[in-house]
RNA sequence: GGGCGAGUGGCGGAAUUGGUAUACGCGACGGACUUAAAAUCCGUUGGCUGAAUAAGCCUUGAGGGUUCGAGUCCCUCCUCGCCCACCA
């Protein structure tokens, strides 16, 4: 008997599996229902596949191929993301190309897909680098600017020092920047931005009509920060200017005892006293010196500073000061506030400190000189007062707008998207500048715009891509005028490319548009994306948007790209720990195929290890469990071919029953994406054939049949290798792939013996073995003569008997 | 400070949603095979008392409650993880 080594068996299916295509989605095939299984394209870094993209690809692949098993036309479709950051400085590091580096590692991924056996369609593989690609990405982008969605602006930025460019707010985390982890700055730059605070609202509804889980709604919902409130106009003493804020509590307006301006409010430097001029534009100045970390620690005791002007409480008249403090923040809501220090516990801290009056004006359980921010009913508000606040709310702005002085107002704490990089290697932003004209779209018959060789990839400290050092590219002739103009030298960021993928998949070499739209008609939804948790106020965002935009437009036939998302966990080192190069705990997922344990025994330790949403670490040792496991598998299948024919059907039944509980567990599961304990099922299916053929060797040889032709389908998504080397082995022609899901049968899972546990006051004295069809009388009357529980309930009277049909007997004494 | 989630053997984790807690795997221990080891195969393996594979008691982060019965439901508390955060 040939010994399992999956070195003898994995490449040659690889190749076979090329050579016959058998994972080819096919368009427009209308006998079978589509199904389309996205897994998030990986960056190809020069480090190749690390456990999180083996994790996320391993899953998708799973259930892939269970629903081609079921009669489904699956498209599982992979690429590559390959615009951005970490190849631009691999490529200024090395003096090679980005596009030349891109082509190395792709190479390297390709290798190492190649020997996970994934059933991808490699057809409809394609770079977000190739110009193919781009050229679309660039004519998307002008679909927003034609209808002004994308726009430049000279607005306050987060930049990274270190990376020279602009950034996403969703890219800076605690004030880094999510990629190397620098301090971001605040700097002033002519930007591209993306309205995608427009889509704010359709991002959260479209929430309720896909199926994620709430934890990843939840956080886009948290992300996106939708308050609503109210406008109110404060004008400011002896002057014609007004300041606006935007309060959540309009309840509490006449508790506002003064006014706080963010250092960067416009209106800062015109109404500041002569007196006070000074002090604040010291304070102004300190405060642009701070990094955003320190804006943002909360610990930070107040600061401020008196500006010498007033403002007029629009409800009272009364006289309050405008403070300036940098716990108010310029880019949420107006940049300032009237502050009600007795209701707002920032508010608060500044009022003790500074020794402003603090005004209660609701009444409700909290002590006099607490802070509070619950309801309750109004007090010291004229007219107002003895109302709830939660009426007040209402009635206060509803009375001030027929003033003009105040109007309901939204606001979201999702910011527009910060969209051009200062860099080299990405999508050249389509546009040229004309004196005359103004920001001109290139015309589409020009497209893509691509990337011209330079001499130099380094970004620059001025702000400027290095793409403007190009003259020859630079300078272009107006597309309307024909006067001399100038590109736009701007690329736009690694999530571009990203935020449409998914549509090339399927129509990935049309020239003529980014897909046809009766592909995009038949494919549909994207049905099930498997990706990571951290991508989900990022490119998961990011591609909601571009979509729901699409759709207004008439590009895409569905309102949603994705119908279920769910978010893998994170796969962590041996240690617990998360993997990292500088602790050298990263596992490689080629070591462990290539120490001999191969790519099956390694995609049934991942599918095995942990449900597959969970953070779990990582076991070398579980690997050698699965790869026993398949042994097991090979063995028993390999016996099973050799045996002689029987037609003794000792075992039959046990054998049928086994095998549809099976096929019943692993069908539910993997329906469920249980996979980890379909495999515990498989596994169990196994010990307990072996436990027959210790008995009964390999008589009942029909039923036998049944058997491992199901284990083997069972078994063929986890291990699509083993599977098809057995599948063949037992006789069978063509791919086990390609075979039909086997289909459980109820009658078999019908139990003739039920196992009933005796419990006497809530405690299990015993089980018994009763038929099926005892009856109830029966089954109580076994129980009160049984052994083990007559010791309990002799001589007691029985209160009660619970009775849970198939189950259990329960005596209270 | 706000939102979400989780605490079960030495470890990763099961538990039909209120009905035999610890499935499956790892590790450990014992045995078979072997000159020996690895590999493989067969056992045992939550804790305590017991010679026991007799019997009993205890056990799902802690404490209380509902129930004939709670890992699961309710209340209080503790710990950990993720996301957001001077967001007005």
């Amino acid at each position: 008997m040939k010994r399992y080594n999956p070195k003898d068996i994995e490449p040659k299916w690889q190749k076979t599996w090329a050579k016959r295509d058998i994972y080819k989605a096919v368009d427009f095939d209308e006998k079978r229902p589509k199904f389309v299984m996205l897994t998030e394209f990986p960056y190809p870094s020069g480090e190749g596949l690390h456990m999180g993209h083996v994790r996320e690809y391993t899953l998708g692949d799973i259930v892939a191929r269970y629903k081609r098993m079921t009669g489904h036309n699956v498209l599982y479709p992979m690429g590559y993301d390959a615009f951005g950051l970490p190849t631009e400085n691999y490529a200024i590091k090395n003096k090679i190309a980005p596009q030349v580096a891109t082509e190395k590692n792709v190479a390297n991924f390709q290798k190492q897909f190649d020997s996970l056996g994934y059933s991808i369609d490699w057809s409809r593989s394609f770079k977000t680098t190739d110009p193919s690609y781009y050229k679309w990405t660039q004519w998307l982008f002008l679909q927003f600017f034609k209808e002004g969605l994308a726009s430049q602006d000279e607005i306050a930025i987060n930049w990274c020092p270190k990376c020279k460019t602009g950034l996403a707010n969703e890219e800076v985390v605690n004030g880094r920047h999510e990629r190397c982890d620098t301090v971001v700055e605040k700097k002033y730059l002519k930007q591209w931005i993306l309205k995608i605070t427009q889509y704010a609202d359709r991002l959260i509804e479209g929430l309720e009509t896909v199926d994620y889980p709430s934890r990843i709604a939840d956080q886009q919902i948290n992300w996106i920060g939708r308050s609503k409130g109210a406008e109110v106009v404060f004008a400011v003493e002896e002057r014609k200017d007004a300041i606006t804020v935007f309060t959540t509590r309009p309840d509490t307006l006449y508790g506002a005892t003064f006014m706080v301006l963010a250092p960067e409010h416009p209106l800062v430097s015109k109404i500041t006293t002569e007196s006070q001029k000074s002090d604040v534009e010291q304070y102004v100045t300190a405060a642009g010196a701070k990094s955003e970390i320190e804006r943002q620690d909360t610990d930070r005791e107040k600061t401020g500073v008196f500006t010498g002007a007033y403002a007029i409480n629009p409800v009272n008249a009364e006289k309050i000061p405008i403070w300036v403090a940098d716990y108010v923040l310029m880019g949420y809501g107006t940049g300032a506030i009237m502050a009600v220090p007795a209701h707002d516990e920032r508010d608060h801290e500044f009022a003790l400190k500074f020794d402003l009056p603090i005004v209660r004006v609701i009444s409700n359980d909290a002590s006099d000189d607490e802070c509070t921010h619950d309801e309750g009913v109004m007090m010291h508000s004229g007219t107002y007062d003895g109302i709830r606040s939660s009426e007040m709310r209402e009635q206060i702005v509803a009375d001030l707008e027929k003033k003009g002085l105040a109007k309901e107002r939204v606001n979201y704490r999702l910011r527009d998207w910060v969209f051009s990089r200062q860099h080299y290697w990405g999508e050249p932003i389509p546009i040229i500048h004309c004196e005359k004209c103004g920001a001109v779209p290139v015309p589409d018959e020009q497209l893509p715009v691509e990337l011209p060789p330079v001499d130099h990839y380094e970004p620059t400290d001025t702000g400027e891509s290095p793409l403007a050092a190009i003259e020859s590219w630079v300078n272009v002739d107006c597309p309307k005028c024909k006067a001399p103009a100038k590109r736009e030298t701007d690329t736009m960021p690694n999530w571009a490319g990203s935020s449409w993928y998914y549509l090339r998949y399927y129509d990935a070499h049309n020239d003529l548009a980014f897909a046809d739209r009766k592909k995009l008609e038949y494919w549909g939804e994207v049905d099930l994306y498997l990706g990571g948790m951290e991508h989900t106020t990022l490119h998961l965002l990011y591609s909601r948007f571009w979509h729901q935009f699409f759709y207004d437009q008439g590009l895409v036939p569905t309102p949603e790209p994705y119908h279920a998302r769910r978010g893998q966990g994170i796969i962590l080192a041996e240690d617990g720990t998360k993997m990292s190069k500088s602790k050298g705990n990263v596992i490689n997922p080629t070591h462990i195929i290539d120490q001999g344990y191969g790519a099956d025994a390694m995609r049934l330790a991942i599918a095995f290890l942990a449900p597959y949403d969970q953070t779990t670490p990582w076991s070398n040792e579980g690997v050698a469990g699965t790869f026993r496991f398949v042994q097991r598998v090979w063995t028993l299948v390999q016996e099973y071919v050799a045996a002689e024919p029987e037609v003794n059907d000792a075992a039959e039944k046990d054998i049928l029953v086994a095998t549809h509980k099976t096929i019943k567990k692993v069908s539910e599961d993997l329906y469920e994406m249980n996979f980890n304990t379909a495999v515990a099922a498989l596994m169990e299916f196994t010990n307990d054939l072996y436990r027959i053929k210790a008995k009964d060797s390999f008589a009942a040889k029909a039923a036998w049949k049944i058997a491992v032709e199901s284990l083997i389908q069972l078994l063929a998504p986890y291990a699509p290798h083993v599977a098809e080397e057995l599948w063949e082995a037992i006789g069978n022609e063509g791919s086990v792939h390609l075979s039909t899901w086997p289909i459980w049968d109820e009658a078999y899972l019908v139990a003739d013996t039920v196992t009933i546990v005796v419990q006497v006051n809530g405690k299990v004295r015993d089980q018994l073995s009763m038929p099926a069809n005892a009856t109830e009388e029966q089954i109580i009357a076994a129980a009160k003569t049984s052994e083990k529980t007559q010791a309990y309930v002799e001589g007691r009277q029985i209160k009660k008997t619970i009775y849970v049909p198939g189950k259990l007997i329960s005596f209270v004494i």
